[in-house]
RNA sequence: UGCCCGAUGGUGUAAUGGUAGCACAACAGACUCUGGAUCUGUUUGUUCUGGUUCAAGUCCAGAUCGGGCAACCA
């Protein structure tokens, strides 16, 4: 995208906002943002808000994003997260370039960088426990108290902090801290920790380090490094900043980065934070981080979400400071937007009961030319077989229908969507459980493909699978993985985890059409009057398919039913 | 009771001192070989109180409500 398409960006927010005046101005020349996700889980959707926003302002500039791995505590991080994120942002379709980053490749020039602060008599090493800092720290409305370390000689703290790096103390004895302000009614700047010893092995530097800084200390430094223009983050940081602005101040980098912040994403129905997801993972209350019910990248992709998709709700949302929850009908139906124009149809039958043509002949077959997309005619047709013996969903018939039911019904005509009419002449019924055990119709020959040549009309259309050519099929329906609509909101005592939605998922066994059973890999179905349905990426097999459903259909004819 | 931030229909968001608009949701109707899609229509909004101004959702003051901040987490 070149700067002159990004003048006619109909969509711009404060941020854009923000860096066009930047442009403009002269301050920057080329803008640069970075997305620097910790890797100590997976990333969700909250994350492709924030992603979608650093790389879009980025490309929307003609600048560059870079990918970082803010890895400054390595008791939490791992390469398998780090492997996660990169490949979920590049599902998400965002392309990092040469800039892919690792914190941990800056230590030593922000050990440099601490030792410069302590020189500057602006940094000193302390060797208060954390309990006695409490005290000195005080609380929100009362100032706290110097550090008795606070104006050691400049030397000893050089030589101290050389030693803490030498491993010469225990873990947490002693921490670097920045000498700001302890009366300052902003807690982060009484004095925040730079560094602290952790003898923890770190997945990227190994045991070559046993102190560790803070997010506090590392961000502005990493951005800076990066020569990052625009430092894109969520609200919580807000009050980071002037700590931020502090270290690239004292450190005297001459182009500093700048911080905004926006509103993190909630969504109605799910929980979206690292620590809640991984409690759902870790406690085994879904199948690992890519279960389909995850709000996760993974999950999503898992799921059967299109990349696309997420990127439109991610726009449509939009960028602003109001700390609010968007509604999941949103995302899903950008979701169903996208698929109703690209999805080829198919008939897949989840609740079946028999349907015998009476007057169709025994052993009789034949192809029926059926429409792979109503949406998209360069979708083209298939062929689909059709014989004396059906599966229908059971909830297309009933026995006793009232008017507004447009199916099948005893006396009552339907079209078998690509095939013909038909008309219903009885049913059997299991006589203890009162179940349809089949259903039986007579068929019109002279309605070949659905249309009748007399121009009679019929209401109700249904789809149907052939009984002999059905092929079966496991289906995993998914529904929202928590029934209330903000599942945090629980009163004192009790736990989110009440909220989870017992019936998220449902397990069946479906008959489908002989076209499901080997479809190439990643093709989103639209099972017809049913719902959205992509193979399973992981159980998926040709002898015995699995199919997860993204997303159903809208339904109207429940609610009416409802009313009834 | 300290500091920071925010507040526009049910939800999200626009209007940058000049007609409160868009999308989702909901509801109604039309159409339909998917009770899908599509089309049409309807309902619902500037937190409050003052002030500045010819004119305020927008600027100012105060209030109310909501969120965040007291890890050697990020």
């Amino acid at each position: 995208m070149n700067t002159n398409e990004s003048n006619h960006n109909p969509t711009s927010d404060f941020i854009r906002d923000i860096v066009a005046d930047d442009v403009q101005s002269g301050k920057h020349t080329r803008i640069i943002t970075r997305f620097p996700p910790e890797p100590n889980g997976y990333l969700h959707i909250g994350h492709a808000k924030a992603i979608c926003i650093d790389f879009g302002v980025a490309a929307e500039f003609n600048g560059e994003c870079h990918l970082r791995m803010d890895d400054t505590n390595p008791a939490k991080e791992n390469m398998e997260y780090v492997e996660s994120i990169r490949n979920d942002v590049r599902w998400l379709g965002f392309d990092w370039g040469p800039h892919f980053y690792f914190s941990a490749d800056y230590f030593e020039r922000m050990y440099e960088a601490a030792a410069t602060l302590i020189r500057k008599e602006k940094a000193y090493v302390c060797e208060l426990t954390m309990d006695e800092w409490k005290d000195y720290r005080g609380i929100p409305t009362q100032p706290g108290k110097p550090s008795p370390f606070r104006n050691r000689p400049i030397g000893e703290s050089l030589d101290l902090f050389a030693r803490m790096r030498a491993g010469q103390f225990p873990d947490g004895t002693l921490c670097v801290r920045a000498k700001i302000d302890m009366s300052s009614p902003n807690l982060h700047l009484r004095d925040p920790v730079m560094y602290r010893i952790m003898r923890a092995h770190h997945y990227r530097t190994g045991d070559k380090w046993c102190i560790y800084p803070t997010y506090d200390f590392a961000h502005p430094l990493e951005d800076a490094f990066e020569n990052i223009t625009h430092s894109l983050c969520t609200l919580e940081f807000e009050v980071h900043r002037p700590l931020y602005d502090w270290f690239l101040r004292e450190l005297e980098f001459p182009q500093p980065p700048r911080q905004i912040e926006f509103a993190r994403l909630n969504l109605t129905y799910t929980v979206l934070s690292k620590r809640r997801l991984l409690e759902l993972v870790r406690d085994g209350l879904v199948n690992g981080w890519d279960d389909p019910r995850m709000p996760t990248i993974a999950g999503l992709r898992r799921r059967g979400f299109t990349p696309a998709s997420i990127r439109t709700f991610c726009k449509r949302i939009g960028v602003t400071k109001f700390d609010g929850y968007t509604d999941i009908a949103l995302l899903e139906f950008c979701l169903r937007e996208e698929l109703n124009r690209t999805a080829p149809r198919a008939m897949a039958v989840l609740n079946p009961v028999k349907v015998v043509i009476e007057n169709y002949p025994a052993g009789q077959e034949e192809w029926l030319e059926a429409v792979n997309n109503p949406e998209d005619s360069s979708a083209g047709t298939r062929q689909v077989p059709f014989s004396r013996e059906l599966y229908i969903e059971a909830d297309d018939f009933m026995e006793d229908a009232p008017r507004k039911f447009f199916r099948l019904a005893p006396g009552r005509e339907v079209r078998l969507r690509y095939g013909y009419l038909v008309t219903c002449t009885g049913f059997d019924k299991d006589p203890v459980t009162g179940r349809i055990t089949q259903v039986r119709c007579n068929y019109d020959p002279a309605t070949r493909g659905g249309n009748a040549p007399d121009g009679r009309k019929v209401k109700g259309t249904i789809h149907w699978v052939s009984a002999p050519h059905a092929v079966r099929a496991e289906v995993r329906l998914y529904d929202r993985l928590f029934k209330a609509e903000h599942p945090e909101e629980v009163s004192a005592g009790q736990d989110y985890k009440m909220n989870l939605n017992t019936e998220s998922l449902k397990v069946i066994h479906a008959l489908v059409e002989p076209g499901l059973a080997n479809p190439a890999p990643d093709i989103r179905f639209q099972f017809e009057r049913k719902g959205y349905f992509i193979q399973d990426r992981v159980d998926f097999r040709q002898d015995s398919p699995v199919y997860n459903q993204i997303v159903p259909l809208k339904d109207s004819w429940t609610k009416t039913a409802a009313t009834e």
